[in-house]
DNA sequence: CCATCTGTTATATAGTATGTATAACAGATG
DNA sequence: CATCTGTTATACATACTATATAACAGATGG
C-alpha cells in the first residue's frame, strides 16, 4: 500500500492520509475500481487509529475520490463531474501559494515548468482507466 | 488597510491574516517598507485579539516577509534570499494541489492558464520597489 | 521626567480540533 | 451464525485557537 505518514509533521493525520491517497491517484499507485484496505486495516498497517483512518476515507468520499460499498468497502471512485467548482477551488488556493511565490523572488518561468513537470508526470501514469 | 476577515471560515485568523498580508504584498496594496498597523491597532480595526495579530506577525517575520524594528513597529521587508527553499516548498504544495486539478479532469492548459493569468495579476502591481 | 507608543512575554480561561479507545449497530458474505 | 464491511456513539487526553488581563523593555516626544 506505501502509505507514508510522518508522525513528526504539524499536518494532521487525517490529512496526510487524504493526500497521499490523492497522490496516489494521480501518480496511479491507486487506479479507478481499486479497493482501499479496510478502515480497520489500514489503521493497522500505518498504525493508526480506525477513526481516523475513517475520518480521511468520510473526506475522500465527500470530495469526490472514493466511494463506499458496504459489501466490498470503500474503493477509489473519480467523480470528474463539477469541474467548475474543481477549477476554482484550485484558483483560490493558488492565489495565495503564488503570492508567496512572487514575494519570494520567483520568477513566472519557475513556477510553469515546476507545474509542467509535475504535472507531466502525473498525465504520464493517470486516467487511462477513466472514462 | 482593507484586510478582510472570513469569522465564518474554517481557517484560522491568523492563517487569514497572513494570508491577506502576503495576497496584499504581492499585488502591491502594500510595499517594501511600509509600516503595518501596531498589533493593538491592527487587532481594534479587524475585531480580533492582540495576540492573534501577534501571532501572525511573528509568522511573518519569521518566514521573511516582514521585520520588526521596536521604534517603529512591524513593516514590510521581503527577505528574497534561500529562493531555493522558497521553489522546494512551492512544489511540495504544488505536488498536492496538482494531484487534485488531475484526478478531478482539469487539463494541464487550464491550471497554466490560471498561473499565467495570476502571475500578471500580481508582477503587473509587483516588485518595483524591491531591489 | 513622564506619558505614550512599540513589540513581546506571562498567565489564565474557554472552546474547538485531533487522536485514541471501547463498544455497539446495520448490512452483506459465506 | 461467525465474520467481514462502514458507521455511530461515547469518553478521554492532548494540542491548538482565540480571548483576556497584565506587565515589561525600549524608544519617542512633550
Amino acid at each position: 500500500m506505501m502509505i507514508e505518514i510522518d508522525f513528526s509533521s504539524e499536518e494532521a493525520l487525517y490529512q496526510q492520509l487524504c493526500d497521499q491517497i490523492i497522490l496516489g491517484i494521480a501518480t496511479s499507485r491507486f487506479s479507478e475500481g481499486d479497493d482501499l484496505p479496510s478502515v480497520r486495516q489500514m489503521a493497522d498497517d500505518i498504525g493508526i487509529n480506525m477513526h481516523t483512518v475513517n475520518k480521511a476515507y468520510s473526506i475522500l468520499r465527500q470530495e469526490g475520490f472514493v466511494k463506499v460499498d458496504r459489501r466490498r468497502g470503500a474503493f477509489i471512485s473519480v467523480d470528474v463531474r463539477n469541474k467548475e467548482k474543481a477549477l476554482s477551488d484550485a484558483e483560490k488556493e493558488l492565489r495565495v501559494l503564488l503570492a508567496q511565490a512572487v514575494c519570494r523572488g520567483l520568477a513566472k518561468e519557475e513556477i510553469i515548468d515546476l507545474v509542467n513537470q509535475i504535472y507531466d508526470e502525473y498525465e504520464n501514469s493517470f486516467g487511462d482507466d477513466i472514462q
